[in-house]
DNA sequence: AAGTGGTCTAGACCACCCG
DNA sequence: GGGTGGTCTAGACCACTTT
């Protein structure tokens, strides 16, 4: 009927009992049928609420009983990937301080065309930024934009949030991203960069960023110190 | 109508078709009236399909254009978590080994009765694997699993595949899993158990495993060598 | 048998993109 | 304006769990 998305609400609320303990683990939540009436909708609206409720980790939907509240609390935040660093620091509650170690525009580099998909006459911003936590060198980023999506970027951007410049000033909006972890040996760079005990390895998150046309518009290697490095994830199975 | 799930029908032919290149990257899916037509079927059930596709990172829908077919090839499988390490070693196409180290009933240790959320009287099996993978011990598994609900464990069925007997001989049905990546120095136990280079990192996997009535049943964890370790991850941005 | 979630339908209106 | 995907509805039948 309208263009509100209903579903999205009522999944937030629900979400919110949840968070709340206002709905306690291991309990059912009222039926879908019990829901339609609750929020005056259709039960499909409501299917839509619970699906995203059983992908986020909240229920799980057993046939012939109900949705079962899951326990988050246990498990911390984010359920899985695509935060950017500012919003997990106000998520845990750390004071971090982000520095631009360098900020230049120039051709893609001939390593990364490939990862980029790009031409090599294409132009890429490379951003290298330390992050900080509790006083310590944790991160290294090292970005690379596409200026035809991203343009106008600078070092004042780069310490605050890039994530918030592409989607507040730019009006893009990031849609998807794949990402890889492996385990390194520190390069020089990452030596000189980040606070490191002597032969420590790093974590290495190698991340693929979408918009939602589908193009891809950031490749970025986060290189953290591994013993502050922790990745949580929630997969449900094949369906 | 009937009982069948036609949308997952639909949504694995399209994805063999994207798999296969007969659709090609960056072109459009046929639109959801199309599709509707092709296969005589409601758009509901289509739409159902083509966001299963979304999810599992084959296309990307675009409102007012239509379903973009991204590039899975150039990114390695599996896409996200819960796969067996048997599953993954046929996938990868590599020759590997699973060596059970102990395989033990007793009841739950101290230090995993609130990750199990298990009483103290409840009987776990412990068991210990080494995985090989081209004549090396390249993974250490830890798995601790409910009795109650995983009954007549053998070092049989620990050496091929674990979930193989939960889910075809006991026919449970495993649902979802939470995970946590971290990087840490080896035990003993790893020393003597994978055979590590000096002073290298290993990295630790926690997994949380539950089956579709949304009970606990498997906690495990596995410990890699970090030069052979590589997890990758599809992560759509909260809708 | 009653109640629950799972699938499917046919139709409606809306918002967005492009020629 | 015509085509695309996004949201929503009201109703139907099916499969599963519980009483």
């Amino acid at each position: 009927m309208s263009t509100k998305r209903k579903y999205l609400d009522i999944y937030e609320e629900i979400a919110r009992g949840i968070r709340n303990e206002q709905f306690q683990p291991h309990a059912l939540l009222p039926s879908e049928h019990e829901l339609t009436s609750m929020y005056e909708t259709s039960r499909e609206t409501i299917r839509k609420a619970l699906n995203l409720l059983s992908e986020h980790g909240y229920i799980q939907k057993i046939q012939g009983k109900g949705s079962v509240v899951l326990e988050t609390g246990r498990f911390d935040f984010p359920v899985s990937g695509l935060v950017s660093f500012k919003e997990l620091a106000e998520q845990t509650g750390s004071n971090s301080k982000t520095y631009v170690h360098s900020l230049t525009l120039s051709t893609v580099p001939p390593a990364l065309q490939h990862a980029l998909e790009v031409q090599e006459t294409e132009q890429v911003w490379e951003v290298k930024r330390q992050r900080k936590m509790d006083g310590e060198n944790i991160v290294l980023d090292i970005d690379y934009l596409l200026e035809r999506w991203i343009p106008g970027l600078t070092e004042d951007i780069c310490a605050d949030s890039i994530y918030d410049y592409v989607e507040k000033k730019l009006k893009l909006v990031i849609s998807f991203a794949r990402k890889e972890i492996t385990i390194e040996k520190p390069t020089e760079e990452d030596r000189q960069l980040l606070d490191l005990y002597p032969d420590s390895s790093i974590a290495v998150v190698r991340n693929y960023v979408y918009l939602d046309n589908a193009e891809l518009f950031q490749y970025t290697e986060s290189r953290h110190r591994s013993d502050k490095f922790r990745f949580i994830d929630f997969a449900r199975r094949h369906r």
